[in-house]
RNA sequence: UCCGCGAUAGCUCAAUGGUAGAGCAUUCGGCUGUUAACCGAAGGGUUGUAGGUUCGAGUCCUACUCGCGGAGCCA
């Protein structure tokens, strides 16, 4: 049995005398009397020392207690509406554990450079730590809904030897006497084997580009879920997307209301996230974007203005799809009924938030394959592998990958990637 | 890579070309119910770096360094 009690658990406790161990939010103190406010990771809990109620010793390490010290501290737990989270300690005890000396971060504002620099201790504040267990829910969320619709967690290679989509630029490495390698910017490709052998599955982990992109919706590692589905076609991947992001806001709607307060998220607007999401074609969206009077020509990929000014139109995420295989992956699958196009979808968020998912229905036939192989000038040897899902039993598939970071941040309503995540890499930062 | 903005106390910011200031943090004092508590006092500065204009530069000019967010690319 634990010698001490968490904050969230002080309900059942309510009369008794507890000891609970944590940091030093902050404090305020008004003569014969200090307020101490105690996180512990799970909470926070205002600790009353009265002068008269405990010694003079505890009474001068009260006063003397610093921002984010560490301290263990014994009192009756209390019903208190006026304190912060409605519990209150009415202490007779306190030991220090471990002093803090002028910690940096001071409850007024600070800059975002400043913040950074200092990441390891501005994940102690109140709004970083609702963030990291929004996260937290999300990824558990992801899991629980692949896991209970019979996929399977397929992890593909971090270190790989070629570029996936023979796009983006990616981290090299030296590779022993086998040359040049480089860090996955995508499991897909890896993942469409796994539905080979396992049906439906879906990968999750970290994920590296090497552009110099320097925005808020930008990580230079970041995670992404990648599922991949046998027998699916475009129609179902954007099914199951739809299911899958309405799975996550709702059950980060039910479970992190507190955290979302903290956000001073406006609720109201993911609630409204159920099915269905409205679809739109490419060429439905390029009239939409000339309707409002956007300079726009028929085969170019969108910006991410573009897509704020096609999604403000509705309150869901929308899905686009068919876009001109032109400027898709080698990978897609190009539409039958129209060449021109490929079976992809992209799914961008509302509220200016932008793209949080792209996925396509895959080339499944072994010729067009190797087309499109030649057409990107993409070295042959190194997809041979991925080639021979198309001579054994090559069968309609499909997939689509949702990046943590901005669901994150679009579920919490913040303006940037980089809180979303422990320890952001970008293009000019990798401390601490 | 391109475009724009910025750098003054530990932090957030002020300061017509004329003695560098405030709030928070820190230290000391006051207050038995505070909610970013409050009140009083003190310490704290080579104004990013290098050069230039000027009687005089935080302020004007040039270069550089670093940071920020936007484009492109994408999750």
């Amino acid at each position: 049995m634990l010698s001490h009690v968490y904050i969230k658990d002080l309900s059942k406790h309510v009369g008794e005398s507890v000891t609970l161990k944590g940091w030093l939010f902050n404090k305020r103190s008004s003569g014969k009397v200090k307020f101490l406010i105690l996180r512990d990771g799970t909470g926070y809990l205002q600790c009353i020392v009265f002068k008269g109620n405990v010694s003079e010793e505890v009474f001068a390490l009260a006063d003397s207690v610093s921002q984010e010290a560490s301290f263990e501290i014994t009192g009756k737990v209390k019903e208190e509406p006026r304190a912060v989270g409605g519990f209150e300690l009415d202490a007779t005890d306190l030991k220090l554990i471990g002093d803090s000396v002028e910690y940096p971060i001071t409850p007024k504002e600070h800059g975002i450079e400043f913040l950074i620099d200092n990441r390891h201790l501005w994940i102690r504040s109140k709004k970083q730590v609702a963030i990291l267990k929004i996260r937290h829910r999300i990824v558990k969320a992801i899991r629980d809904f692949y896991d209970e619709r019979g996929f399977t967690l397929f992890d593909p290679p971090i270190i790989t030897p070629n570029a996936a989509e023979g796009t983006s630029t990616l981290f090299e490495m030296d590779y022993f006497d086998l040359g040049k390698a480089y860090l996955t910017q995508s499991g897909q490709l890896y993942a469409e084997a796994g539905a080979m052998a396992l049906g439906k599955v879906y990968t999750f982990g970290p994920t590296f580009r090497a552009e110099k992109s320097k925005t808020r919706r930008h990580l230079t590692e970041f995670w992404m879920v990648e599922p991949e589905m046998a027998f699916y076609d475009l129609d179902d991947d954007m099914d199951l997307a739809e299911e899958f992001i309405e799975y996550i806001v709702q059950t980060v709607v039910k479970d992190c209301r507190p955290e979302l307060e903290v956000l001073e998220r406006d609720i109201s607007k993911l609630e409204k996230i159920v099915r269905p999401f409205p679809r739109i074609s490419y060429t439905e969206a390029v009239e939409v974007l000339k309707s409002k009077g956007r300079e726009f020509t028929w085969g170019d990929d969108f910006g991410a203005p573009d897509e704020t000014v096609i999604s403000e139109d509705y309150d869901k995420p929308v899905m686009i799809h068919r876009y001109p295989s032109a400027v898709k992956a080698f990978y897609m699958k190009r539409d039958p009924e129209n060449p021109e196009v490929a079976l992809a979808v992209d799914v961008i968020a509302p509220e200016g938030y932008g793209e949080i998912i792209g996925g396509s229905q895959r080339e499944d036939n072994l010729d067009f394959l190797l087309e499109r192989i030649k057409e990107h000038n993409l070295p042959q040897k190194y997809f041979e592998w991925y080639l021979d899902l198309r001579r054994f039993g090559s069968v309609p598939h499909a997939g689509f990958g949702l990046g943590l970071e901005r669901t994150v941040t679009w579920i919490c309503g913040i303006d940037h990637l980089r809180e979303t995540i422990p320890f952001p890499r970008m293009i000019y930062r990798n401390t601490p």
